[in-house]
DNA sequence: ATTTTCTTTTAAAGTTTCTGTAAAGTTATA
DNA sequence: TATAACTTTACAGAAACTTTAAAAGAAAAT
């Protein structure tokens, strides 16, 4: 408990920024500032943040936009502070990946709290912009996965897919889950959307295709990604 | 693959449980309900909910302590839904374990989006740990066994058959038990399955199948796994 | 000690469920 | 409109589960 962990705020409000750096500090907090979208995006890759506290309404870019950018390689907590309470913003927002989302003017005793559980529930997240597994390589950042030297040309949904095997790399993950965090909560039932592209992504890093090393089966339950 | 979600629901008012029943079980979920603390903590043990959402002012326990009870075993998610307001409240609900806590009046929408939040990260990060026997590891949370550092090639219900052994190792199990937690139920008096999977799991564990060191016969009662 | 009875092991056949694959149909995108 | 990406369908083959049956082993009775 002795690293300091750092939050990165995106808001392009200084009285906000003003608070939460006196209340985060104190809380032995390191803050990190960006005062627009694309700081944001730039800061969070640099720094790489344990937590990032994003505002919707920022002068560049939207913010569910830069949410939805984050969360294509950063799987750390992301808490949204908006001012913002349309129920619409709110389901958007926990849908695209935020972990919490508290509407401002807001306490800052209620924010820590729930920084702690945001923090609590994805200890196990280690994040990685650049994962690597044997010869392949994703690049969660640029958006690009390699075999070897060679670029893999792959669909997104191909991409999403195969960062999320990599990303969870040795562990089984189930039908469902794979389908809830690559097409979305409504296609957990559609288990041959995924057979088709397991068999996609096999022809496309698999030496035998036929004969799986990588993307390795668990009949009746899901399907297992390297060691 | 049709298995339904059971939410339970911790609170004393009638209208309010009557709205959460309406927009839960038409979002696929299957709703209990408890209308105090008591009952909530028999009813969570009962039918072990995938999650609960806990209202704080109830007639007989105090939100909070049943929060606090229920945390001692219950690991998935609890959402506290209350008309307390306060800083403190709110504090001390997540510090106990809520996984978030949302103030009546509610929003549906935004209640089924935190819904959905909390069984995201709730699978992930099932803290449980991974058991080992000599050279053997069942490893709960990535559902991988292992004999060394080969993986185990086991069919799900091997699975299941093995990490009961392993979680209960020195313990003698009856047929019965072990039927009713694998098999379920309407499956105790199968013991020919038992019998085939337990030769089967011998196979793949044991040097030397026929003379079974680890996964012990204990002729007319059960099996022991370990010594 | 031997026989009888009950329990367990094991193989293998039968049945069901799950998975891989190709290909056709649909939708999105440039 | 042409192209790529995604969705859906259909079916064969594989894997897992269930059932049967025979042989081996343990416990009880004589």
């Amino acid at each position: 408990m002795n690293e300091i962990d750092t939050i990165l705020i995106v808001d392009d409000e200084i009285q906000i920024r003003r608070l939460l750096e006196i209340t985060l500090s104190a809380n032995g907090f390191n803050v990190i500032h960006s005062m627009c979208g694309k700081d944001g995006l730039v800061d969070a890759a640099t720094h790489n943040p344990s937590l990032i506290i994003l505002d919707l309404g920022l002068p560049d870019i939207d913010g569910q936009e830069i949410l939805k950018r984050l969360r294509e390689w950063y799987t750390r907590p992301i808490i949204i502070l908006s001012v913002r309470n349309s129920e619409e913003d709110i389901i958007t927002a926990l849908d695209n990946g935020a972990n919490d989302y508290i509407t401002k003017p807001f306490r800052s005793g209620e924010l820590l709290a729930r920084i702690r559980v945001a923090k609590r529930y994805s200890e196990i997240n280690q994040n990685e912009p650049i994962c690597e597994f044997g010869n392949l390589s994703v690049d969660m950042l640029n958006h690009v996965a390699r075999k070897g030297d060679e670029i893999l040309k792959l669909t997104s949904t191909e991409f999403a897919l195969l960062s999320l095997f990599v990303k969870n790399s040795g562990r089984v993950l189930t039908h469902k889950f794979i389908l809830r965090q690559v097409w979305g909560f409504g296609y957990v039932e559609q288990t041959q959307y995924l057979r088709v592209f397991v068999a996609q992504l096999r022809k496309k890093i698999e030496k035998n295709p036929s004969k799986p090393e990588l993307l390795i089966t668990e009949s009746g339950i899901g399907y297992r990604f390297g060691e």
